[in-house]
RNA sequence: GGAGUGUUGGCAGAGUGGUAAUGCAGCGGAUUGCUAAUCCGUCAUCCUGAAUAGGGAUGCACAGGUUCGAGUCCUGUACACUCCGCCA
């Protein structure tokens, strides 16, 4: 969400970052808001002055005179009905206003390249080289079902398509990972926390999956609640119209949790093994902090090298990706995508996506803090981004680490987590 | 699932139909030669306004209702706590 007092004194420049996300004025119409709003206020002040006449009748009533009372009474119901005409007319307009609001999207950063989708996006950096084989390399599927690693086809008939099975050392390593990354994010202040995938619905509007994308969330109406994509829905949510203390900032949160999603929109792309399932899960880096630009900037890299090195810690070849205007999601100011490379595919998969919200979630879900300068209250700013996600790693980890034998090699940071074993897989041998 | 109790600022806590006490913490300032204390200010949203001057409206979990007037009375909902039942 917005300021309104910004979009009017910016116009022009909030236009021109609609357009460059991506929105026709038909969609959404910042002149009539700003009309709308004006609108509104005038409303305000009109019923507002009546409710001060109103106010005042009622409270001369208490040292008003038996005689007098009868006629000051009948005045003050005639406001009143007034008045409630008023503000009907004013919740009308409110939920215009509100309607508007709630469907705009984030400004995007000045910095970001401009695009209309993917194509504009921009590589800023590779890192590694694509993994080169003098064998014929196996495909992760073929390498799960070589070393007895997973039940793609039997637990079809349990959970239905997109959804995954896997087993021995492979079920450990999905694990071994997240533990590894939550101990990197612990040693860098970040709190562990694992949170429910269970949310009722303002948690949605408050991140911005409502209104934006409604097809890709499950629900239950038998409870009225949802299933959480992602572990941000949540804590994005979870301190909503707190005013925080400036010294409390910035809260970091490595949030654990099964996610879900319907990938209502990716029928018939990779259904093919891992890389697109229902449920699987995140470790995911929130932050929240100061509502200075530089502030969240500087946590926006931070969050990007600690994912970096995540990757590199699993030496698996990555690209970064800066995201176009076009391709961002409605919410972000800013975003990076990190990109593994995936051999079957020939190409970089995404892992990782790393995003500066600045204050438009805070405003959505009334998130503040107490500036310590000025002592104004503050939207706070709010940062997420892939700790690691699986078993969608996995993919491009088995294909780039396989060996010839159809192991999988296990790098050297990762080993501590995986009982000290170097390799895996049913020829695996160790010393 | 059943019964009961409760929900007031960042926190604690008063307020039983007539303008929402007070304390603590935080922040800003002043002051003092003793690791801190004292004093003053500040500490929800919105409208009006050039204003960080003034005026006004709203705000006691949420949504309604009764009333000239609701934190207070009534109804519904959410959540918390206690007990019972069930349970990995």
């Amino acid at each position: 969400m917005l300021d309104i007092k910004f979009i009017i004194e910016n116009i022009k420049t909030v236009k021109e970052g609609l357009a460059q996300k991506g929105y026709t004025p038909e969609e959404i119409n910042i002149d009539e808001l700003v009309n709308i709003y004006k609108n509104l206020n005038k409303l305000k002040t009109s019923s507002q002055a009546l409710a001060e006449e109103k106010n005042k009748l009622s409270n001369s009533i208490k040292s008003s005179s038996a005689e007098e009372r009868p006629a000051i009474i009948a005045k003050s119901k005639e406001i009143g009905e007034q008045l409630k005409k008023e503000q009907e007319q004013l919740a009308k307009e409110q939920q215009k206003y509100d309607n508007i609001m709630w469907r705009m999207p984030n400004l995007p950063c000045p910095q970001s390249p401009i695009g209309p989708d993917e194509s504009g996006n921009v590589v800023i950096r590779k890192v590694g080289t694509p993994t080169k084989f003098d064998f014929t390399p196996k495909d992760h599927v073929e390498l799960m079902e070589y070393n007895n690693w997973s039940e793609l086809e039997r637990i079809t008939k349990v959970s239905g398509a997109r959804t995954y099975a896997i087993k021995n050392d492979l079920s450990r390593l999905e694990l071994a990972m997240h533990m590894l990354v939550l101990d990197k994010l612990a040693a860098n202040g970040f709190t562990t926390i694992t949170v429910p995938s269970l949310s009722k619905q303002k948690p949605l509007y408050g991140m911005g999956y409502l209104p934006f994308s409604q097809d890709e969330i499950y629900y239950m109406p038998a409870d009225d609640l949802y299933l959480s994509g992602t572990a941000e829905l949540v804590l994005n949510s979870l301190h909503a119209d707190e005013i925080l203390s400036e010294n409390d900032l910035p809260i970091l949160y490595a949030g654990f949790s099964p996610c879900f999603r319907r990938e209502a929109g990716a029928a018939g792309k990779d259904t093919r093994g891992l890389i697109r399932v229902h449920q699987f899960l995140k470790t995911e880096q929130f932050v929240i902090c100061k509502n200075d630009i530089n502030e969240s900037e500087k946590w926006h890299k931070k969050l990007l090298s600690i994912s970096e090195e995540v990757l590199q810690d699993l030496e698996l070849p990555y690209q970064v990706l800066e995201i176009c205007t076009g391709d961002m999601g409605a919410p972000k100011y800013r975003q990076y995508d990190l990109e593994a490379w995936t051999p079957s595919q020939n190409c970089y998969r995404e892992t990782h996506s790393c995003s500066n919200i600045t204050e438009w979630q805070a405003r959505r879900t009334n998130l503040r803090y107490r500036d310590n300068q000025d002592g104004k209250v503050k939207f706070a700013h709010t940062l997420n981004n892939t700790g690691i996600a699986t078993p969608r790693i996995l993919v491009p980890f088995i294909e780039n680490h396989q060996q010839a034998d159809g192991t999988v090699r296990i790098p050297a940071k990762l080993q501590p987590y995986m009982s000290g074993k170097k390799f895996i897989g049913k020829n695996a041998q160790q010393s």
